[in-house]
DNA sequence: TGCATTTCTTAACAATTGTTATCGTCTGCC
DNA sequence: GGCAGACGATAACAATTGTTAAGAAATGCA
């Protein structure tokens, strides 16, 4: 929920804004860690300024899979409805400011917003988008080259190329920060 | 909606058992296509007996990215809900009986299932499972190395490996099918 | 400005995977 | 039973990626 699917729904944006007091904002620096691998999430965020990743260790490295950005929202969203320990970390990798709301003001905010069967529909669609997010994400690794994923990186989501570092990229691209070093001196040709 | 973790939720099975009437049974033998890469689905489907994968082209080769198994349920739930395009083919691995709801039936039935909080809550429940479940394989591919997700594979779904052809079972793993060859050579010693 | 840290590139070599082709085995079916 | 097609193993070679190490370039901050 308050995912970064939201911006696409102005009218459920409307319904959230009503219950802007609940939220707190914050300055942070760069790594910035809000949720820790392990802990259970009791925030959920949205992004005013800046760049977050979400990254898990696994072999003593760690690996970044996901990335958002302003007017994102963000929260280990197993962890933060089912209160479970999160799989993996929240960090900011540029400065941010961020807003955030505690799990209790949100699941009271929730349990009016269902109510509402037209918001009821948009939030399901938000879960459905997500879902075919993952979906496309996972064809596209094994469908496709590395070089080709960081092709269509370059195309899909160019706000990634240029703010967050590479070693970040080449782990989400699921290949070492070499790797993607080479592969961009082969595009060069 | 109507997807494998509905096991999951006997409460869910008893009221979709309700609808029973609306469900066709057919017999299938294997490599039937259910539905073709480019048709939007009008049927959602509910395996009896036997399995099926999901796949599209690219560059001339079929790729697999998904099995199913009995008591499974298996759209293209894209296309399905959405009314688009299937990005992908569904298709019978080893003959099959499976029963199918028509579009418009699955949309009466799940007017009426909503108006109930507890479903609509288990039916929520089951879209963040998809998600989850997606985002776990998206988290394994960029992790693991071929092998490791192979010996995963072995722990975790062993009916695949029993029930399903290699060279499906390579493309899932988003390798070829002489890399897995080569792999299962490998793990022998 | 200057320094420490982070980030990126490149090289050399090892390991893995892809490609193409061949061959043996298995399976379903008439 | 016999046949065609599907399936899997293997070989040889090419291409890609991983690993380790070193150093250059960029960045952030005191």
């Amino acid at each position: 929920m308050f995912n970064h699917f939201v911006k696409q729904f102005p009218q459920l944006q409307k319904q959230l804004d009503k219950y802007a007091a609940y939220y707190h904002r914050i300055e942070v620096p760069a790594k910035t860690i809000l949720l820790r691998e392990g802990e259970i999430s009791r925030r959920a965020f949205i992004i005013e300024q800046g760049s977050l990743r979400a990254w898990f260790t696994n072999k003593g490295k760690d690996i970044t899979f996901q990335f958002f950005f302003e007017k994102e929202g963000v929260s280990s969203i197993e962890s933060f409805r089912r209160v479970k320990p999160s799989l993996y970390s929240i960090e900011t990798v540029e400065p941010c400011v961020v807003k955030y709301i505690h799990k209790k003001d949100a699941d009271m905010i929730m349990k009016d917003l269902e109510n509402i069967p037209e918001i009821r529909e948009q939030l399901n669609d938000i879960l459905l988008d997500r879902q075919l997010n993952y979906m496309s994400h996972f064809m596209s690794l094994i469908r496709d080259t590395p070089k080709e994923r960081y092709l269509n990186l370059i195309k899909e989501k160019p706000q990634i190329i240029k703010r967050i570092p590479q070693h970040y990229i080449a782990s989400y691209l699921g290949i070492t920060a070499v790797s993607l070093s080479r592969i961009r001196n082969a595009i060069l040709k």
